[in-house]
RNA sequence: GGCUGGGUGGCAGAGUGGUCAUGCAGCGGACUGCAAAUCCGCGUACGCCGGUUCAAUUCCGACCCCAGCCUCCA
């Protein structure tokens, strides 16, 4: 398997450090309000490496983690009155439940930060033993001056990190590029007790820890959005590394292209935030997950009307030919063929994986042979498995309807209609079974005709 | 300004030194009472200018555009 680590900037083989095991962590939200549409991109994104990785190596431990300490959630908390735990409990079963629509397995570990105070305490107490952190006015400070490969990440120098230096240093920094591992908290604020007072931590150290205790000193993979990068990835390294005497952090490092609204970044100001939460209730979460998975995870993804409309046409003829193999069972020990294996493990190239079960579609359309239709029938619900894809049954995706849907007729009509069609139908009244299928398209109804009866499908 | 990644047919989107991406839309045909679905066929796509080469969309160089990051951000 290859894939694109950020450090080296190329594509690598992939190894894992121990043969037979992978550790994998990736940044999950700060559960401070809904998912948006663009952050369920790295959970499809990964969620499907996961599927893939499971496949390949008998242990994949994968922890993606919940910020629930975090100034914003304390904003929230404020505003409603409510504690931050109520607000944290809330988004993150949002978040969960958006994610299960979009077909997005638990991770193994779901670390959240308020669980880990001693480990984040413990981390930060051994970086200023080893005298890479100091305290200084209730706070401590990461010093970036004591490591020498910070800027390896982000390809970063010293000059160009001052240069880029937009916010105001604080009076107790050592060095403009020092960031924050621990924070005072007033009598107002969330705290926790530590060696250098009531506090809380900083926005970097909880990943470093919480990887840390669950997957060991060093993981194989770190994922997650692109504008990770900078500074918060890099910070991790350098907490990580320095905290483990120069033992590497992640071996390979993973990032998602961003997704835009129309064009545009996604911004409050703006006023095009899609969140996943809406989105669900107006499409099928398959949908959705598959605009994600059209273009290459680390290219930018522009999100519109028209991806959509695309996105689910390419499932209506992926069900569709599903549904001519309703039949069919698939082959027992039949799997996705290996051009679309292989298209996953070139740096989980899902266009190219794409391209290979659509051709396994046309190849089941044409198919007449028992034996053969049985094997793509196979093979394509296992592909469609390793995207996430193509789980329910061709009749549920046919009669999908949105949750807001009104004026659309029941299942219960359209049977009826249906009935009086064939009926017309076969005393050749060519007129009224016209008459009964325009009138059902106008509702949102399509009707087929099929050797096996007639089909229906909202539009 | 620094760093990173891009500019592919009507749209989306892979990829490659020399026959095919793929999907949607379009056109023609088969099938159908007519459709739909499906199948078959079709379209001289690779930002611009040079260079290397028998051959470049693919390699090299310059240029023009676009996007993201540069301590809130998936």
């Amino acid at each position: 398997m290859q894939l694109h680590n950020t450090l080296s900037g190329r594509k690598e083989a992939f190894a894992p450090l121990h043969p037979d095991r992978v550790t994998m962590y990736v940044c999950g939200p700060t559960v401070y309000s809904y998912a948006h549409i663009g952050n369920a991109r790295p959970a499809v994104v990964f969620d499907t490496l996961a599927r893939l990785l499971r496949r390949r190596y008998p242990k994949v431990v994968y922890a993606r983690n919940i910020t629930d300490i975090d100034d914003k959630i304390n904003a929230a908390a404020v505003k409603e009155g409510v504690s931050i735990r109520a607000i944290s409990d809330r988004y993150a079963a949002a978040y969960h439940e958006d994610l299960a629509a979009l077909g997005v397995a638990l991770p193994d570990h779901e670390p959240r930060v308020t669980e880990h105070l001693p480990q984040i305490i413990h981390m930060i107490e051994r970086l200023i033993t080893s005298g890479h952190a100091y305290a200084a006015e209730g706070h401590v400070l990461f010093h970036t001056l004591s490591f020498p490969d910070y800027g390896q990440l982000s390809k970063r120098d010293e000059q160009s990190l001052m240069a880029g230096a937009r916010v105001e240093v604080a009076p107790y920094k050592k060095h403009a590029g020092d960031f924050v591992l621990w924070k005072p908290s007033g009598t107002d604020q969330p705290g926790w007790d530590s060696p250098w007072g009531c506090g809380r931590p900083g926005w970097h150290i909880e990943c470093s820890a919480m990887a840390e205790a669950l997957l060991g000193e060093t993981i194989d993979i770190h994922g997650g959005g692109h504008d990770l990068i900078f500074p918060h990835h890099e910070n991790e390294i350098a907490q990580s590394v320095c905290a483990h005497g120069g033992k590497p952090f992640a071996r390979y490092w993973l990032h998602n292209g961003f997704l835009n609204m129309r064009g545009e970044k996604m911004s409050k100001s703006l006023g095009n935030v899609t969140l996943v939460h809406d989105l669900v209730k107006l499409l099928p979460g398959e949908v959705i997950r598959l605009v994600l998975l059209t273009g290459h995870y680390r290219q930018p993804l522009d999100w519109n009307e028209d991806v959509v409309a695309d996105a689910r046409k390419k499932l209506d003829r992926l069900y569709g030919a599903l549904r001519e193999l309703a039949e069919v069972s698939p082959a027992p020990g039949v799997g996705a063929p290996d051009s679309f294996i292989a298209a996953l493990e070139d740096d989980l190239n899902t266009p190219a994986a794409l391209a290979e079960l659509f051709e396994l579609v046309r190849a089941a359309n044409k198919a007449e042979a028992d034996e053969e239709r049985s094997r793509l029938k196979a093979q394509i619900l296992d592909a469609g498995k390793l995207l996430g894809l193509l789980q329910q049954s061709p009749e549920a995706w046919f009669s999908w309807s949105p949750q807001a849907a009104v004026g659309r007729p029941s299942a219960e009509a359209i049977e009826a209609l249906i009935a009086a069609r064939l009926a017309a139908r076969q005393a050749k009244n060519w007129a009224e079974s016209d008459r009964i299928r325009d009138q059902l398209k106008a509702e949102g109804v399509l009707l087929e005709d099929s050797k096996d009866g007639m089909r229906w499908r909202y539009a």
